[in-house]
DNA sequence: GGTATTTGGTTTCATTTGAAACTATTATTC
DNA sequence: GAATAATAGTTTCAAATGAAACCAAATACC
């Protein structure tokens, strides 16, 4: 089966990770995430968690923490971790929910919106240079796909995954 | 449980990240790496890293650490920790090139060739079930957009980003 | 009422990560 | 042919991450 033992680098049929969409889709991905997470970063001192956090409190405010975690898909912990950074900075408020005091309402501060206002159309222009090159008719496409494949994503994985699972280590 | 949206959490009209394109990748892909990471994980004990190690070394070899690196798109601090992980485990044999003895000569062993050649009908299987709801169409601008927007991405990236570039901290 | 269970959120701990520093070898320059 | 720069790869350190433990408040159960 190996009749070519060659002493040079021989591409051999097999498997091509260079075309796995898994594979390339992750290096998209990070590539994206670097850039945008520099982005803000730099000129504003946010990661990213923190940038989504803002984005939906300036969307849809007041928010529970357990809120932001279903609307920007990051786990709870992330998502506390965060708050706690945008408070400190003095970009968000937090403040307990009178009729159930567990749940926290988190809103931007005045300070929060005007920041959010300043990024917002930063990140809208660097989508817009990202997409750039494609047709509309690839747009169309890319969105119907990030959605079917999200969808089906989420399907496959074994339940155990999704994040808005039920917390199965708590007690 | 009803969505929260009732009384006070008013959606205003500003941004809207469950539409941003690089919030939506994000998302996509984390999905998608822990199912396959878990996938891996699980029966086999690799992390993405040491897979995609395996990978391009069932396909081209021997490859010096560097080219691991620029053909994994990881840099190579996570190649160097992965080797290690995979040489302890016996997957992986290392050699030191003959004509430049900095150089590394990598290889699988046989019992990385035996996993290597077990685990890629599996993530190709997965990959199918990704796919499975896309058209042929859709498969091939799909191909189209993964390429395109990667090179944007790069083109877009600060430069100092790319890491595949001149290792600006090493003196 | 009182106890058990669930839920919202934070903290702890171990792992992963990457930037920068470091070692060893080769290439360059004078 | 030293001195210097550049390259391959590893190690160090600090930050990010997530699973599980944890605390506090609210519900369910009796």
């Amino acid at each position: 089966m190996k009749p070519n033992t060659s002493r040079k680098t021989r591409p051999r049929p097999g498997f091509a990770l260079e075309r796995f969409v898994p594979y390339r889709l992750s290096v998209l991905t990070n590539i994206i995430s670097r850039t945008f997470g520099r982005l803000y970063g730099e000129r504003f001192g946010l990661g990213i968690p923190e940038w989504r956090v803002m984005a939906v409190l300036g969307r849809f405010a007041p928010l529970a923490a357990n809120d932001v975690c279903s609307r920007t898909a990051m786990d709870k912990v992330r998502v506390s971790r965060a708050v706690e950074k945008l408070r400190r900075a003095g970009l968000v408020e937090h403040a307990v929910d009178a009729r159930d005091r567990r749940r926290s309402r988190l809103r931007l501060s005045a300070a929060g919106h005007r920041m959010h206002d300043a990024i917002v159309p930063m990140g809208l222009a660097a989508e817009a240079l990202l997409l750039d090159g494609l047709t509309a008719a690839e747009r169309r496409t890319l969105d119907k796909l990030l959605d079917k494949l999200t969808a089906r994503a989420m399907a496959i994985a074994p339940a155990a995954l999704d994040p808005s699972g039920p917390d199965p280590g708590d007690t």
